[in-house]
This record gives C-alpha cells, structure tokens and sequence, in this order.
DNA sequence: AGCGGTCAAGTTGAT
DNA sequence: ATCAACTTGACCGCT
C-alpha cells in the first residue's frame, strides 16, 4: 500500500500554523517576546493535532511538519527551549499528547528541515549551526514520533568526494536520536541518488529517493533501479518523494513545483510496494488526494486485468 | 480589512 | 555583482 504524504501545510482545511520574525520579538521586551513565542508554539501544537486528525480522516497516511513549528526556537538571540517558556511545560504535554494520537491513527510523521542545515560545510559556524538545527528538530521528533528528519547532502565546495567525507565526520557529531531519523534526499543540482548510496551504506542511514529530483539531474540509474536501491537502505518504511515540473519536462525551469502532480509522473513501480510518498505540491491536500484516487484507480485496473 | 514587502540562517548557478 | 531557487507562506506595518 501507498502511504500518502503531506507537505507542511494546507490549503482548504482551516489549519493554519503561526510564525513570527526576529524583527518583531526584537522590538518586544523579553516577558512580552517570550508570551508571543509561547503562544505561537500552543497554537502549533494544537494545529499539529488538528493535522494529525484531519490527515487521518481523510486517508492521508504521512504529514511532514514545518521546521518552524517552534517558531525561532534556534535563534542566536531570541532562542529557547520550550520548557523555559511561559506554559512551556504543558506544550510540551501538548505535543506529546500528539504521538499518541498519531500513533492512535496510525499516522506517520517527518521533518524535512530547510536549506540552512549544511551539515558538510566548510565553515565551522556553519556546521554548529546546522547541528544545533538537527538537535532541535530531534527532541521535537522524540515528542511528537517523527521518525524521519530528511536533508539534503549538502555543497560540494569543489571536491565531491570531501564533501561527503565532510558529512559523514559531522554526522557522526550527533546525538542518538538525530542520528537515528537522519535521512538523505537526492537533490536536483548536485547529488544523485548513485552518489549517496555509498554514503547511506556507509553511516546506515536511509535514502529519500526523489524521482523528479533524479529527472532532473540523471545518474545512469534507471528510475527503477534507484527505487531497488534505494528501498536497500531502510530498516523501516521507506520515504520517497513525488513532484511535477510547473511547466511539463521540455519547459523552462523543470525542478519547479507545479501545483499539482500528474500521475503519469508516479512510477509504475511504485505500484505494489509498501511505501511513503510524500507529495511535494503547492495544492497541498486537494493535490495529494487526486493523486491518491488517480492511483487507485490504477491500481483497480491491473486487479482486475488480472 | 486588505495589501505588499519582508523575513535568521547557506550554497549554487543563471543573469 | 545580484538574485532566485530551494520543503513552504505567514507576519507586520501600512493604508
């Protein structure tokens, strides 16, 4: 069975998570910064189980959260951790209360943390920084059941083969539980999925195969042999990601997004497999859903060819 | 109430 | 040298 994947956010549904910027904390004193982040991170533990609900009821089966569920949680200045917070411990509670329910509904949960995190970096700050990143998105995970922080690998900073090296020494900087839901994804530009396989095996960790990633940038794999290896690296469900080019494979820019996914572009192969697939596309809920009924119908006709 | 510019952070490649 | 693109809108100050 496909598991149906949702990206961060929706569109029709009234759930909506709350943000704020370091400029507006800036010009707040420090009790009234602190209330304002409080009351962000309630309202986004409320929503994520509103998600997690919603998700369940409508047979979407995977929900990546926003890195910004805590909203500047990591922030050089107006950093925190949510304990420390006014009502810090029962948001805590709240999102803990979300595992539960995920787990209840048998909803699966991801982060997918944002281009920020340069774990094979050459600057020093950086790598802190993205460390510091991958620790918060880990104790979030352990709260909520997210068993997937999926990033990307990185720059290649001229020398491909450093580059992964560099990875795999700062990988190994991390806790337990980051190191545990560590994913990597194939990127459009740079690394494809006959790159990182070495390095998966290498640190045990798991590849996102992104097939319009690896459209977009070929290997000399074929689609399903990427998939073959790519399944070969999980000790769990896999996780793969699906997109569409906003203006078909022979416009300008393919790697962009289209609003929707068409399902020509959902690998046949696919099909049969016991499998995540998280939908990356601007129609969000509406989307996923089409393409779910798209490939169910697919699927009822080569049952009943059968 | 609605609009548009802006938002913490990195890296790459197109212009 | 600047800027858009990336997993993605939401915030906030202005009218």
């Amino acid at each position: 069975m496909i598991r149906w994947g949702l990206c961060c956010v929706f569109r029709e549904a009234p759930i909506k998570f709350g943000d704020t910027t370091a400029a507006a904390i800036a010009r707040l004193d420090r009790p009234a910064g602190r209330e304002k982040l409080a009351r962000l991170c309630r309202q986004n533990a409320a929503s994520l189980a509103a998600a997690v609900e919603y998700c369940a009821e409508h047979g979407i089966g995977c929900f990546r959260v926003n890195s910004r569920i805590l909203p500047l949680c990591t922030h050089p200045q107006f950093g925190y951790r949510l304990e420390e917070l006014p009502g810090g411990k029962e948001i805590v509670a709240q999102f803990r209360a979300c595992r539960k329910a995920a787990k209840r509904r048998g909803l699966r949960l991801s982060f997918h943390p944002d281009q920020f995190v340069v774990l094979n970096s050459p600057r020093a700050d950086v790598v802190e920084a993205s460390i510091r990143e991958l620790e918060y998105h880990a104790t979030v995970a352990e709260w909520i059941g997210a068993d997937v922080i999926n990033i990307h690998a990185g720059g290649v900073f001229g020398n491909r083969a450093a580059a992964l090296d560099a990875f795999a020494e700062n990988f190994a900087r991390l806790s337990r539980p980051a190191r545990s839901r560590l994913t990597i994804e194939n990127d459009d530009k740079l690394f494809a999925p006959a790159q990182l396989l070495p390095l998966c095996r290498r640190l045990g960790i798991p590849l996102v195969y992104d097939v319009h990633h690896h459209r977009c940038l070929a290997d000399g794999l074929s689609v399903a042999e990427a998939t073959a290896e790519a399944l070969s690296t999980w000790n769990r469900e896999p996780l793969f990601h699906i997109s569409s080019p906003i203006n078909g494979w022979d416009g300008p820019q393919p790697n962009r997004h289209h609003d929707e996914v068409d399902p020509r572009d959902f690998p046949r192969c696919w099909l049969p497999l016991d499998l995540t697939v998280e939908v990356e596309a601007k129609g969000k809920e509406p989307a996923v859903l089409k393409l779910k009924q798209a490939i169910d119908r697919r699927l009822r006709r080569r049952t009943s060819a059968w």
